[in-house]
DNA sequence: ATGTTATATGAACATTTGTTCAAATGAATG
DNA sequence: CATTCATTTGAACAAATGTTCATATAACAT
């Protein structure tokens, strides 16, 4: 378990989609696709954004794999890459539940 | 499941935890108290960061509570909060791995 | 009390970032 | 072809961010 440059990769790597996560208007966006492809103006509309904002953050989202576009027609409809993605909106939301209950044994925190 | 502007603050606190994590440094430093707690001097050595950027990014941890600290004479230990901090970044490290792997089936996407 | 060790905090600066506006690309239709 | 619709891209600017340096707080020792 030393670290590697490899290791130092993966963290610059994961870093960058943290980031990529940690934008309100972004988080909106992905929530939007979460589990069905929608059309760029959709998602517009639904966020309340401007097609260019939405067009910007969903470049930055497909760059880190977080969603995947495909095209029909004129249209291009993104949807959430894969499991992972809702996995850890789900977990995150929980931790952030989390607050401070009093509640079970207190152990070691 | 209209929005209501609980979703908002939601929404706005989870991208504040994401642009927590979402710099190397501080996720770093998160792995390093992954299983263990450890002396801020402990991991500013480990990261080869300065005590000062350690202990102001630990701040940022703790602020959104993805770690939580004790103190123990002059020392003060940091650890990782819960168990939805590794989960996350376990997921996550397996959504970076999946690199356009030609491999097995190739299903849709 | 003074001194020493460990950590925290504030201000300042350079860099990065999000957003807007305008223009460009791509796809269908007349 | 030109035109319309949907999306992308680039440049520019304001706002937010990470880091450093210096100083402050806190706990223990002499």
């Amino acid at each position: 378990m030393n670290s590697t440059s490899q290791d130092e990769t993966r963290i610059d790597d994961l870093a960058e989609v943290f980031r990529v996560m940690g934008d309100a208007n972004r988080l909106r966006i992905l929530v939007l696709v979460l589990d069905r492809p929608r059309p760029v103006a959709d998602i517009a509309a639904a966020a309340g954004l401007s097609q260019s904002l939405v067009s910007h953050n969903l470049g930055r989202l497909r760059a880190s794999r977080l969603v995947s576009a495909e095209r029909r027609g004129k249209q291009v409809f993104y949807v959430a890459a894969d499991q992972h993605v809702r996995t850890v909106l789900r977990d995150m939301l929980e931790h952030i539940g989390e607050v401070d209950r009093p509640g079970p044994p207190l152990g070691q925190a």
